[in-house]
DNA sequence: TATATATTTCACAAAAATGTTATAATATTT
DNA sequence: AAATATTATAACATTTTTGTGAAATATATA
């Protein structure tokens, strides 16, 4: 997922930065509107968060000439309430609208909503076919159960593809922060998944001193 | 990296400095926002931690005034929940914020994803490149297999192109602080991790007397 | 509640990486 | 040029990491 945030604020900026990586999206700035113009052209942009008050192109401008180009999700921030009813006039199509001063978690979360209504049902590497809404997956089409624990497990390592994940961040996003049992026990997933995955088990590369990852070409 | 810890209370800046330096921080300590500036002046720090609530100047003031001196990033500690809304409405200016009683992990994590968002994902110096997310070396376009001792030892050079790396540098660094083997121990990594780089092994700088280098014009 | 299923931990074998020692090669100093 | 110090290489021992089967817990389901 590849978040845009365009602000003339750089401190701003680098709150909600840190704030979208945490959650593992990755993040293009632009310090204005022209700018922002020509990441969204050059990079598969998923999602804008934009002030309105900019120098040089303002956000109301920015977003509908970025909309020409590509029909992304915009959340926009703004000092001022008042410049709400303006926005809406404007009818941008813009998805959300926060208004500052905010909390990064609020904006998280509503990043999230954005964000889950795009995330890809269907993922797919080698024979390996993932369908997140009907929780199921195939090998070469036919259907495997797996144990949540191997179902989450393969599913944020297809969704990292070609990303080493180590056990740490495994145990983080899978588990969660407050898990505090043992690190092995994700080679104990990794074995049943492997197992479970039959030919496509060395689809799961180990990667050593680190951790593991789904290799794709 | 140099964290700088600020709070009064010993037994707090304790337990933060023992999670940290488990992770290879350096660690400075501060009872007040005064001994902090002071700090801040003569050290080259890279993180603050500091709580809001402390004695002769309070954790906004100290964070405004040293904001003054260097732009760094601070993690604000505060007791109440409520002080939150105070310090979001604080222009911005801190980089995450954790309400006491915290859980150290969760204050490590959040002080790792502050510090790695600088990190360059992809390294490159001439036919070499590190792509620090697959976790894999590339030479002139074909992958290398390199050990982790190998691929820290290649990394920590490629980040540091053009400086000269003592051993002690490189074993606190890559080692650890509490690495007490032989400096010599690294001439053998240097030797394999040459071997591994094929027609590029001579991008590795022996610096006489002192430990090595990668020279990149 | 009993039963099945899933998850975590443990223990040990196997594999791989690391550290150490010895020795050769090279550079520096006297 | 000889003596000394530093650095590189190779072989081998040690340590660390990973894979796996099985037991112990925990969780879900009938």
């Amino acid at each position: 997922m590849n978040i845009l945030v365009v602000d003339d604020e750089k401190l701003i900026r680098d709150v909600i930065k840190e704030y979208l990586l945490l959650d593992n999206y990755k993040v293009y700035e632009a310090e204005n509107g022209l700018e922002a113009i020509e990441i969204v052209k050059m990079n598969n942009i998923d999602l804008v968060i934009m002030d309105i008050m900019m120098p040089k192109m303002d956000g109301y401008t920015a977003c509908k000439e970025i909309k020409k180009i590509k029909d992304i999700p915009f959340i926009m921030l703004s000092a001022r309430s008042e410049e709400y009813d303006k926005l809406i006039g404007f009818d941008l199509g813009i998805d959300d609208y926060v208004t500052k001063p905010f909390s990064p978690k609020e904006l998280l979360a509503r990043v999230k909503a954005i964000t889950k209504r795009n995330v890809k049902n269907v993922l797919t590497v080698a024979g390996i076919k993932l369908d997140n809404l009907a929780h199921e997956v195939y090998i070469d089409n036919e259907l495997v159960v797996l144990t949540p624990k191997e179902y989450d497990l393969l599913k944020y390592l297809m969704e990292n593809v070609n990303i080493a994940l180590s056990r740490e961040n495994l145990l983080s996003n899978i588990w969660g922060y407050d898990f505090y049992g043992d690190d092995r026990t994700i080679d104990t997933h990794i074995k049943t998944l492997r197992a479970h995955l039959g030919k496509y088990r060395d689809i799961i590369k180990t990667v050593r001193g680190m951790g593991y990852k789904i290799e794709s070409k």
